[in-house]
DNA sequence: TTCCGACAGTGGGGTCGCAAT
DNA sequence: ATTGCGACCCCACTATCGGAA
C-alpha cells in the first residue's frame, strides 16, 4: 500500500465528524491493505508507531526538505526506514537521525509529509483512534464489534487482531483468550463527587481505598513472574520485591491487579513523587529497592489455576482473591450492600484519608472485569480542595482550540501584593468560557509573548485541585495536582485571592 | 424524543535517563 | 557537571456521536 493512499485516508478522516463515516473510510482501507501492510497501516491511523517513540522530536524534524513531486513510497518502505531510525544510538546519533529523516521527508509528497510529521510528533488529529479502528474492522471482516473489541482487550493490542482478522477471518478470535504471561489491558474507572452518590448509583458494592501509586498487573506462571504498568510496559526487572511477593503466594499461575506503593517508617504512604521515582528508577534498581521498597497490594484477580475470571462478578472474583493473597497485600475495604450503609461507607472514606490515602473505588459487586474499559461499574471518589486565584498570563491553544487563549498560568498572593505562580491549567473551561476569557485576557495584556499573553493580575479564577506536590520548577515550592477551572470570580478582587501561606498551610504534609 | 455511555481532544506536573553542550 | 528532551507515570474535564431507554 501507498503511504499516498493512507495521507489521504487521513485526511478524510480528519475532514469528518461523523463516527460512521470515518468506520467507513478505515472499513474500505482495510480491505485494500494486504497481511504485510496491516500491522504498520493500524498504529499508523491511530497516530502512533509500531517501533514505540523514536527519539525523534522537534529537534529533528524542524527542517524543511523539499517535497517529491510524485507519490512512490509504500508504508512497507517506511516502515523500515523508521526501523532504522530506531536503532540509531550512541554519539553523534542525533545527526544521523536527522540524515534519516530528511532522506525519507524528500520522498515524500507534501500530503505525504504533513501526514509523517504528525506521526512522528504524536500529533495525528483525525478523531479516530483504537476504537474507530474496530468497527472499522469488523465492518471489513463481517465479524461482531463485540468480539473484536473483547480480543483487542485480551490481546492487549489492536495490531495483532487485526493481522489475525485480516488474514484468517472472524474466527480467529477465537484464539485470544487471556494468558497468563500476556497482559491485558486494565479496567479503569469513573470519577464520583460523592461516596453517597456512587453507592447508590452502584447499589450493592465494594467500597476500597485508593492507593496514590503506580498500577500494577502481575502474572505467574510457575517460576516465572511479569509485572506490567497500565499501559502494558513490562517493569518486572524494576521491582524484584514484587516479584518475591509473587512468588510467596500459594498458587502457581495467577493473573493479579493491584498497585505498587511505598510507605515510610511509620506505615504512611510516601508521596506519589517518590513510589513513581521508585518505580521509573532502571539504572541501580538494588539501591532504589533499599532507599524506597514497595509493596505491591492487590484488589482483583483476573485468573487463578486454570480459571479465567473475567466475566465472573466482582463478589466471587474477590473471595478468590482472599483465597490467595493474604490480608496485608489486599486493599482494605468495606462492603456497602445498599444506600442503608452509607453512613459506613462515608466513614471508611474518611479513615481511608486519615491514613494518608488518596480516596476509594466503589465498585458493583455484580460487575464482571470490563478490561481496557472505562466501565461505569468503578467509581472513583477523591477529595477536591478549591482556591481563588489571579490568572497571571495566558497561552494560545492548538487543534480545536487554536485562536483561543486557552492555557492560563495562575497566581496565589504574596504578603507583599505580588504573585507567586503556581502552575497552570487548560481543564474545565466550556466553549463559552474559551470565548470569553480570550476576549477579556487581551483587554488586559500587558506583553504578548508570541506563545500567549502576559496580563494585569486583575481577574479572579476559582480552581479545583487534588492536592499540593513539592516542584522544583515554581516560586513557592510547591505546585497544584490536577488543577482545572471551576468558574470566573469577577465578584472578588485580586486582593481578596488566596495566599501562598494560606495553601502551605492547608497542607501541612508538603514541606516546600 | 431524550438521555447517557464511550471517545477523542486538550494539555497539566514530576521523574528518570540519555545525548548534547 | 549541567541542560535539554523524550518517555512514562499520574490525571480532569468538555464536546460530540450514536445507540439505549
Amino acid at each position: 500500500m501507498l503511504l499516498s493512499r493512507l495521507a489521504e485516508v487521513s485526511r478524510e478522516v480528519a475532514a469528518t465528524a461523523a463516527r460512521s463515516r470515518k468506520t467507513t473510510l478505515l472499513a474500505e482501507l482495510f480491505r485494500e491493505a494486504e497481511a504485510d501492510d496491516v500491522p504498520i497501516v493500524i498504529p499508523y491511523l491511530a497516530g502512533r508507531l509500531p517501533q514505540g517513540r523514536l527519539g525523534v522530536g522537534w529537534k529533528v524534524l524542524s527542517r524543511p526538505v523539499p517535497p517529491a513531486a510524485e507519490p512512490s513510497l509504500t508504508v512497507r518502505e517506511v516502515d523500515a526506514r523508521l526501523s532504522e531510525l530506531g536503532k540509531v544510538s550512541g554519539p553523534g546519533s542525533q545527526a544521523e537521525r536527522t540524515r534519516i529523516v530528511g532522506e525519507l521527508m524528500g520522498a515524500a509528497t507534501e500530503e505525504e509529509q504533513r501526514f509523517l510529521l504528525g506521526l512522528l510528533t504524536g500529533e495525528v488529529r483525525q478523531g479516530a483512534l483504537d476504537a474507530v479502528a474496530v468497527e472499522g474492522l469488523a465492518r471489513a471482516t463481517g465479524a461482531d464489534p463485540a468480539d473484536v473489541r473483547r480480543a483487542v482487550m485480551l490481546a492487549g493490542s489492536l495490531q495483532t487482531v487485526a493481522q489475525a482478522l485480516l488474514a484468517e477471518g472472524p474466527g480467529a478470535l477465537e484464539r485470544f483468550r487471556l494468558t497468563v504471561g500476556r497482559p491485558v489491558l486494565p479496567m479503569l474507572a469513573h470519577s464520583a463527587s460523592s461516596v453517597a452518590e456512587a453507592v447508590e448509583k452502584l447499589g450493592a458494592c465494594a467500597v476500597e481505598e485508593k492507593l496514590d501509586g503506580i498500577r500494577v498487573q502481575v502474572h505467574r506462571d510457575g517460576s516465572a513472574v511479569r509485572i506490567h504498568t497500565r499501559t502494558l510496559d513490562d517493569i518486572t526487572d524494576r521491582l524484584p520485591e514484587v516479584t518475591r511477593a509473587a512468588l510467596g503466594l500459594a498458587s502457581e499461575r495467577f493473573v493479579l491487579d493491584g498497585e505498587v506503593i511505598s510507605f515510610d517508617a511509620d506505615g504512611r504512604p510516601r508521596s506519589f513523587q517518590e513510589t513513581a521515582g521508585r518505580v521509573g528508577s532502571r539504572t541501580d534498581v538494588a539501591r532504589a529497592a533499599r532507599e524506597v521498597p514497595v509493596c505491591p497490594v492487590f484488589f482483583d484477580v483476573l485468573l487463578v489455576g486454570g480459571q479465567e475470571l473475567l466475566d465472573l462478578p466482582f463478589s466471587e472474583r474477590h473471595a478468590l482473591l482472599a483465597e490467595l493473597v493474604p490480608g496485608p497485600m489486599r486493599v482494605r475495604r468495606t462492603v456497602a450492600s445498599g444506600p442503608q450503609h452509607i453512613p459506613e461507607a462515608e466513614q471508611f472514606l474518611a479513615d481511608t484519608l486519615a491514613r494518608g490515602h488518596e480516596g476509594v473505588v466503589v465498585k458493583a459487586l455484580d460487575a464482571p472485569y470490563s478490561a481496557g474499559r472505562r466501565g461505569a461499574s468503578w467509581l472513583k471518589v477523591k477529595p477536591v480542595h478549591t482556591l481563588d486565584l489571579v490568572v497571571l498570563a495566558a497561552e494560545w491553544g492548538h487543534g480545536r482550540r487554536t485562536g483561543r487563549l486557552s492555557n492560563l498560568h495562575l497566581g496565589a498572593r504574596n504578603p507583599d501584593g505580588t504573585f507567586a505562580m503556581l502552575g497552570k491549567t487548560f481543564k474545565g473551561m466550556t466553549d463559552a468560557m474559551l470565548a470569553w476569557q480570550t476576549e477579556k485576557l487581551q483587554e488586559l495584556a500587558v506583553e504578548d509573548n508570541g506563545w500567549g499573553v502576559t496580563v494585569r493580575p486583575e481577574l479572579v479564577v476559582e480552581i479545583a485541585y487534588d492536592g499540593l506536590q513539592r516542584s522544583s520548577r515554581y516560586p513557592a515550592g510547591v505546585t497544584l495536582r490536577f488543577a482545572r477551572v471551576v468558574r470566573y470570580r469577577e465578584d472578588k478582587r485580586p486582593g481578596e485571592a488566596d495566599t501562598v501561606e494560606s495553601l502551605l498551610a492547608a497542607h501541612p504534609e508538603v514541606k516546600p
